[in-house]
This record gives C-alpha cells, structure tokens and sequence, in this order.
DNA sequence: ACCTGAACACCGTTCAAGT
DNA sequence: ACCTGAACACCGTTCAAGT
C-alpha cells in the first residue's frame, strides 16, 4: 500500500470561484458523464467548497445548465455550401456534430428557442437562400424548425445508444454495439416468415448503416421533400 | 375550519401492492406530471407503506418507468390507409397522439428499439404497403426509423412547451404560449431590416402555425422525401 | 458582493428482520 | 415470497452568519 497520497496534486488546481469556471466545470462533467451527472455539490466540491457558494453566481441549477447550452450553441458553426440544399445539410450536420460533442446536453434544447447573435445570423444566411431559391416562406421556416427537432433527436438518441453500449463493462463501443444490435435482429429472424412476409426480407436494411450515414439519409430525404415544394417555374435567376 | 377530514375518503382507495397498481399509479403521475416527478417514495406513499416495498415488484426504478413506457407503446393504433403515404402518416399520427396523452414519458423511446407483438405487427403491416409500392428497402426501413425520431422529438418538444406556459402561473395555456412566441417574435423584429433581410419578412409564417399543422407539415415533407426515391416505372402491380 | 456551515426536505437503494 | 423500518449515501436550495 503506498503511502498517503500528496493532496496538492490529486485533481486538478482548485480555481477561483466564478460564472465561467463553475459553466467550464459542469462542461466537463457534462462532456464525458451528461448532464444527469451535474450536481452543485460535485462542481462546489472541484472548488473546495460547499453547493451554497454556487449561488452567488447561478440562480439554481437550471440557470446553470442554461449557461452550458447557451455555450454550446454559441459553438455551431457557420454553414457553407453553394446550393440551399447543401447550405441546409451543412448546417444540420454542423449542429449534430456540435452537440454530439458535448454529452446529453442537445436535451435540454427541446422546447427552447434558440438565440444569439450567431445563431440569428446563421438563420439570416440560411432563410436568404431558400428565399433567392424560391422555397416558399413556410416550407423554408416550418423545414427549418422540423430539422433542428431532427437533429436534436438524432443526437440524443446517439448519446444513449453509447451509454448503453459503455454499459456493458469496458469492452470496445463498436463491438457491444454490433452484438447489441445482433441480439434485436436476431429476435426478429426468429418470427415466422409466412406471418412477417415484409420484416423478414427487409431484416439486413433495418440493421445496416453507422449513425452518420443514417442520419445524412435523413436530412436528404427531408431536403428532397423540401425540394418537391418548390414551384417549378422557368423563372431567371439573377445570381449564379 | 371544518374538522378533520375523514381519513379514509382523502385521496383514493389505497390499493393493494402489485405489479399493475404499481404501474397504475406511476402512470397517473406521469400522464398529469412527468416522469421526473415520479419517486419510489411518493408510489409507496399512495399504498401507506415505504420504499423498500416496491422492490417485490420492480427491480428499480428504470425497470419500473420501462413499465410503464412498455405499456404506453402498446397503446399505439393499428394505422389505416390505402397507400403507403396514407399508413405512414396514419402511424405517425397514432403514435405521437398516444404520447403525447402520457406526458413526457416519450423521452424514454431514445435510443430504445421498440419491441412487442404489436409494434411488429404494426411495423409488418407498414413495411408490406412500402414494398408492395416498390420503395427500396433502404428508404422504407431508415425512413420508418427517422420518422419515429422526428415523432418523439415532436411530442417531447410539445409536453416541454406546455410545460412553460403552464408555468406561467394559472392562465389559459394557449393564451401565454401567444404571448411566449410574440415575445420572441418582437425581438426578432426588432432586428434591423438591412441587415437581416431574409429573416425579417419571413416573421410571420416563422411564428404562424399551432403544434399539429406543423407536425402534419413535418411528416408529409419527409413522406414527399421517400417517395422521390421510388424509382419510376410503369410497372404493373398486381393488387389495387 | 461574495462566501460559508448547517439545516431542511427531499432522493434511490440496501439490508436485516419480520411474516 | 412478500413486506417493512431504518439506515446509507446522495440530492437542490435556503438561511443566518460571516468577510
């Protein structure tokens, strides 16, 4: 058994007590854990201190996990692309690959309308195109707003699908994964085919594919419907 | 003052300790509250007895909410409809309405393979009509899969909103849900003109719109999505 | 203004003891 | 097999008291 351990150097330093060093250390938390795993008492522990000290620069817990979503958000970046179509796929792959970056915390968008400066600005680069393309107003506005919900969903469902497959004791992601979802197809091969004449053809389909691709068919075939909504018009087009 | 109140009419009957009553009453939580304000404590109070009780019928507390999520699906209609277009929409429809009747219990679907012998029958019936239209197995089964995605995204979202503006201390929900987006609406106006003009005259059908047309919107957009990937034919289908 | 210890009113789960 | 009281190890938040 080693002897005492040196209590300056397990952890981290302790810092100073502040707005942004309590949000950088719920971040962390969130980051690897989610956001079930953020306590006041746990953050006031990484400062020495008990959860009351917290208040003083959070109005409660949930102010301060506003503050984290507002950080993130403020994260998605700019989208590029030459088309409306691309502009669009751009950005829901930017916002997806955003949130997946920081744990569960894509959860606490549900039900919240975005804002900021960049995310207005991002709206306004995006609506101009589906504008200047002819994507009428509601298409254009109801489209975007069913697609924030998609990715969000996506995202989500992306980090409980890794935390089950964590789950299942230090054994490599991928692999608990393929055996996870081995088990589901199997269940379903096992039903009589001549009463599930369409699932059991279609079995190697319903199981095929990673997340990312899985995701971009969604935001495709979404983008196709959008597309069926455009009037089809020999109109002139000014730019391009 | 009246007197003490007669102590056996207070709240309901305390039932019996059983799997179902257990099931019961945290349905009756959730479906008026939410699963967060379901506790093991508050259940084995509704059976005058303590926590510990529970665990001769549940192993905890997600087994229980598994429960009761178990039960919800269950509910969900056969859909109905002549063509494929017509039966995913009638199922997208049934299932969001039958989650959305048991408050954000939805939540628990993420990352959660639907199972049970009605959802394959369900899922028989839907995927037959997709094949028999010739839509490739790719797209009927990703497609199937981002729909219910989109689906719990959007009943989630719904019970989080009425959730805020029922918050708003006892007025009509749909009248503070008015005022919640106009509040929004006023600060995006606010916006100066010249510098966002894609946003700014897209304002009204950004904000027009209650929670079912939208949903509608959402699912026939996507459905419009699948079906350009039917590839065409003049081929002759031997029913219909 | 910022920080703190102690307390309040909660949690889920376990366990030894009962029937 | 089913039930229970008590305990354990947690929560978020408040409050009086400090600086």
């Amino acid at each position: 058994m080693p002897p005492t351990p040196r209590p300056a150097a397990r952890g981290r330093a302790r810092g100073v007590l502040s707005l942004e060093a309590i949000v950088d250390e719920a971040m962390r938390i969130i980051d690897r854990e989610g956001i079930d795993e953020v306590s006041m008492r746990r953050i006031a522990g990484e400062f020495d201190t008990g959860p009351a000290s917290l208040y003083a620069h959070v109005a409660n817990k949930d102010d301060l996990l506003a503050h984290c979503l507002r950080r993130v958000v403020s994260e998605v970046p700019m989208p590029t692309g030459e088309t409306w179509q691309e502009l669009v796929r751009s950005w829901a792959v930017g916002t997806r690959n955003t949130f997946v970056a920081h744990g569960d915390i894509v959860r606490l968008t549900f039900g919240t309308i975005a804002e900021g400066p960049k995310f207005v600005d991002i709206m306004e680069r995006i609506l101009g195109a589906l504008q200047d393309a002819h994507v009428p107003p509601r298409v254009a506005t109801w489209g975007l707003h069913v697609l924030s919900l998609y990715v969000a969903a996506d995202a989500y469902e992306g980090w409980i699908m890794g935390r089950i497959f964590e789950d299942r004791s230090g054994r490599p992601t991928a692999e608990v994964g393929q055996e996870y979802f081995q088990q589901f197809a199997e269940r379903l091969a096992a039903l009589p085919a001549k009463q599930y004449p369409a699932i059991t053809p279609n079995l190697t389909s319903l199981m095929s594919g990673g997340g990312d691709e899985r995701f971009a068919f969604g935001v495709d075939t979404f983008i196709a419907g959008m597309a069926a909504q455009v009037p089809a018009e020999g109109a002139d087009r000014a730019d391009g």
